[in-house]
DNA sequence: TTTGCAATAT
DNA sequence: TATATTGCAA
């Protein structure tokens, strides 16, 4: 039966009726094929969509055409079994388009292949890795098109065409536009050669349809997988669980536990960079802190703990990366923190890191933590929220560090997991006005590297310098501040929190009396 | 069976 | 470099 449709002998046989029947059925293996192969065709471009359904008539292919993006994908989704092949525009990388092939590309059991006018190795590659059959380079000659149906020989007979398969397609890297011979020019060479060794491409052909595919970990991959570490927390983070979260098909749980693997890796390095610049910053711990961090018990908690020297809260902030732009922002919230405004926030505290700013707005009875963790070239932020609609706060936050809301998550806030910043000048402001520090006001401490059995999420401690402690926690902190206190020659000699001296602001205070 | 890890392959 | 695979131990 393969043999009469030959691709070599055949490819230039034109004759015959176009009857032909569903792509799976044994005829469609016919006389006439590959006349009829049903074309799904989609490009932005009005004008070459019309270039190109010419082209593929005059094969006698039958195109449907299709300029709209979202028209595309829903066909592809929900009606692929319509069509034998699809040639679609790729605009880029990034696009819904790439997504869902990406994702859903195992499910799709018709061959894609994308048009471009980007013939940049990274983008044929990352297309072909990800689904596309084939990468056609614009301007697309009309023999290529012609030759579309040998995805379908390969796929509907694998093992019998393998030779004629690799005569014709030797043949059509000649003279095509695809990848082989355009992008990475080596005209002489089969196409794909420069992704996968000649077996491997045997093997890659011979079930394109069904074969696991690299997964690439993109931004919405790895956002997906992010999201699901988070939301498991450390203890139920494990490949298999969050697979079942991220629910992505064409993902398996090798995929996702070769991901973990060298995201712990990634996250074990930052812990170790953090180690080292907290070694350096050894020198603002009282040495009985210094005597008591010897391992990684609970005493190791409080190293490092930095009330002494708060202004490193807001003024640690790296000059590069996103915080560069919003420093003025940063100073002014600074500001707030040590005099608190009459504002519409009753207090707005500030702390950041090398990487991470956490801010804790109170207002009224309800508490809002933000917590911002960076990275160098990325946003990679959290939100920890617990306001009712006041979206202000949140747009504001939003608004520093990026122009895309929706890339914010809100995460409920755990009550006794509330914080606030104790700047240098609001310790001194309660020093001197002598007012009992009740700790029932959120409060959050900056607390250089933190073991993560204590922290409420469990990468956040590897990521950030922010701990948000109970207020338990916090009077046990006090105490230990106020021992390290008394033999660091008295830093701060009013300040007694275990017993009191709260910082609490005007509004607060009027709140309280009302 | 699943997981984590390291080494190794692609 | 990024991802996959493999083998091993828990």
């Amino acid at each position: 039966m393969v043999g009469k449709w030959y691709p070599v002998t055949h490819a230039d046989d034109e004759g015959g009726g176009p009857d032909r029947d569903l792509p799976n059925s044994p005829n469609m293996f016919s006389d006439n094929f590959p006349k009829g192969l049903r074309v799904l065709l989609f490009d932005e471009d009005r004008q070459y969509l019309h270039i190109l359904e010419k082209h593929l008539q005059e094969f006698d292919y039958e195109v449907t055409t299709c300029h709209e993006e979202e028209r595309v994908m829903y066909l592809l989704c929900n009606h692929r079994d319509l069509f034998d092949i699809a040639i679609m525009e790729a605009h880029n990388l990034d696009g819904k388009i790439f997504h869902l092939i990406s994702e859903i590309g195992s499910e799709i059991d018709i061959p894609i292949i994308i048009t471009s006018q980007d013939d940049s190795r990274e983008s044929v590659t990352k297309w072909m890795r990800n689904g596309a059959c084939d990468y056609l380079i614009k301007p697309i000659r009309p023999e290529d098109l012609r030759l579309i149906f040998k995805y379908l020989v390969k796929k509907m007979e694998p093992r019998s065409v393998t030779v004629a398969e690799e005569a014709e397609d030797k043949a059509a890297a000649e003279k095509s536009s695809s990848v082989g011979d355009s992008t990475i020019r080596s005209p002489n060479r089969r196409k794909r050669n420069m992704l996968q060794t000649d077996e491997e491409d045997r093997d890659h052909n011979r079930d394109s349809a069904t074969k696991k595919r690299r997964v690439v970990w993109d931004d919405y991959l790895n956002g997906k997988f992010l999201e699901a570490v988070h939301f498991l927390g450390k203890n139920d983070a494990v490949p298999k669980k969050i697979l079942e979260r991220m629910n992505v098909s064409s993902l398996t749980r090798e995929n996702v536990a070769s991901h973990l693997q060298k995201f712990r890796m990634g996250q074990k390095k930052k812990k170790n960079d953090q180690n080292k610049s907290d070694e350096r910053n050894r020198s603002l711990i009282t040495p009985q802190e210094r005597g008591m961090s010897g391992g990684e018990r609970s005493n190791e908690f409080y190293r490092g703990i930095n009330v002494q020297s708060p202004s490193h809260h807001v003024n640690n902030i790296p000059q590069q990366s996103c915080f560069q732009q919003h420093n003025t922002d940063l100073n002014l919230m600074a500001q707030r923190v040590s005099s608190p405004p009459g504002d519409h926030y009753d207090r707005l505290s500030v702390a950041s890191s090398s990487r991470n700013l956490s801010t804790t707005h109170q207002h009224h009875t309800s508490h809002q933590i933000s917590e911002l963790p960076f990275n160098d070239q990325n946003i990679e932020e959290r939100s920890v929220y617990n306001e009712d609609e006041d979206d202000g706060f949140r747009n504001l936050i939003t608004n520093w560090f990026t122009q895309i809301p929706d890339q914010i998550n809100l995460f409920p806030l755990e009550e006794s997991v509330i914080a606030t910043t104790m700047r240098f000048n609001d310790i001194q402001e309660l020093a001197n006005q002598q007012q009992p520090m009740y700790l029932r006001e959120p409060s959050m401490v900056h607390i250089p590297s933190i073991p993560s059995s204590l922290t409420h999420n469990p990468f956040l401690d590897q990521k950030e310098n922010i701990q948000l402690v109970d207020l338990h926690r916090q009077q046990l902190l006090f105490r230990e501040q106020q021992q390290a206190n008394l033999a660091n020659e008295n830093r701060f000699p009013e300040t007694n929190p275990g017993s009191g001296s709260a910082r609490r602001d005007k509004m607060g205070q009027d709140r309280d009396q009302a």
